[in-house]
DNA sequence: AACAATGATTGTTGCACAACAACTATTATT
DNA sequence: AATAATAGTTGTTGTGCAACAATCATTGTT
C-alpha cells in the first residue's frame, strides 16, 4: 500500500472528527432563538419567508418543500397570513392552482431572517485568514456536490420536541 | 496599509461566506428526520438522552440545559418515563431532588441517537485529506474558544414549528 | 360529454409543548 | 423554632402542528 495514503479507517476517523467539529460549532450558534424574539418565528417559516421573497410558490410547491402534507401547508399559509407576512394570489395558468406572495411586511421579514442567519457568529471573525479562505473553498466544494441539495437551507419539517419548524 | 493584510470588509465578507457555506452543509445533512424514523424521538429529546447517558441529571439541571420552566421538564421527562427510557431516583443529598437516569433502552437509544448523529455524510469521506485535517484542526480551534460552549451538541429549547427539536 | 386526476380547503382527531400559578415537601437561614 | 428558599409537581390555559378523510372546483384524459 502506498505509504502516503492514509488508510480507509484513518479517513472515516477524519471524516467523524470533522463532521463532529463543525456539528458542534453550528449547532452552538444557532440561531432559532432570535428568529423566535425578533420575528416570532420558527425557523422552518423563516426559511419558508427567504424562499418565497425570491418567488412565490403554489401550496403543493410550500408543501413539498416542507415536506408535509398539502392541509398543513393550507394551515401553515393561513397562519402567515393572519400575520399580514403573505397574501395568496391567483395562478396565471390553473385556476385549481394559488400563489403564495411575500407582502412588503414579510419581505421585511425574510430580509430579517436572512440578516440572522447571515450573521457569522465572531470567532469566525477573529479567524486566521488563511483557514477563513480554506473553510470557504472547502465548503464550496461540499456544498457542490450532486448529494447536496444546494446552499440554501431547508426548512425543517418537524415540529419539536419537536414540533415546529417553527 | 499592509497589503499582506486584508481589511476589515475582507475579512467580514470570508466570515460570511464561510459561516454560509458551513450552515448550508450541516443543515442540509440534518439528522433530525432520521432521529424521528429510528427513534421515534426529536433533536432536543435526542440530545438530552446522550447528556444523560454520561451522568444523571436533576430535573433543575434538565431545565436549564433545555431552557423551559421547570414544569416543562417535568412534563417531558414524563413522556420519555412513559417510553421506558428514563426513571427518576432519589437523591443521595437531598430530597426535594430527583436523579434521572437512563434505563437500558434509554442507554440504546443514547447509542442510536450519538451514531445517527456521529455519522458524516458521504462527502466528507471524499474531500482531499489534507482538507479534511484542515477542518478538523480549524473546528477544534472554534470550538475551543470561550465563546463556544464546548464541543457537544445542546438540546434546542424550541418545540417548532416550532415546537420540538425532536 | 363523461370520467379521472389534481389542487386547495375544511373538519376531525390526536399529540406535543410551553408558561404561569399554586401547592407540598424538604433544606437553608435566621 | 420559625421563617425563607428551593425542588418538583399538578392543573390550567393557550398555541402550534400533523395526518387523514372528505369535499368542491378546475384541468386533463378518454
Amino acid at each position: 500500500m502506498n505509504p502516503d495514503t492514509p488508510t480507509s479507517s484513518q479517513d472515516a476517523a477524519s471524516a467523524q472528527a470533522a463532521w463532529a467539529g463543525m456539528q458542534a460549532f453550528v449547532t452552538g450558534h444557532d440561531r432559532r432563538r432570535d428568529l423566535r424574539v425578533e420575528l416570532d418565528l420558527g425557523a422552518g417559516k423563516a426559511e419558508l419567508l427567504i424562499k418565497l421573497a425570491q418567488a412565490p410558490m403554489t401550496l403543493r410547491e410550500i408543501a413539498q418543500a416542507v415536506d408535509v402534507d398539502p392541509s398543513a401547508a393550507t394551515v401553515g399559509v393561513d397562519r402567515l397570513e393572519r400575520r399580514g407576512l403573505v397574501r395568496r394570489g391567483a395562478h396565471p395558468d390553473d385556476s385549481r392552482r394559488k400563489l403564495v406572495h411575500l407582502t412588503e411586511a414579510g419581505l421585511r421579514a425574510a430580509a430579517t431572517a436572512e440578516r440572522i442567519l447571515a450573521d457569522p457568529p465572531p470567532e469566525l471573525a477573529v479567524l486566521d485568514p488563511r483557514d477563513l479562505a480554506a473553510l470557504t473553498r472547502i465548503f464550496a466544494t461540499l456544498n457542490a456536490g450532486p448529494s447536496s441539495a444546494g446552499a440554501e437551507a431547508v426548512a425543517e419539517p418537524e415540529a419539536e420536541a419537536e414540533q415546529k419548524p417553527e
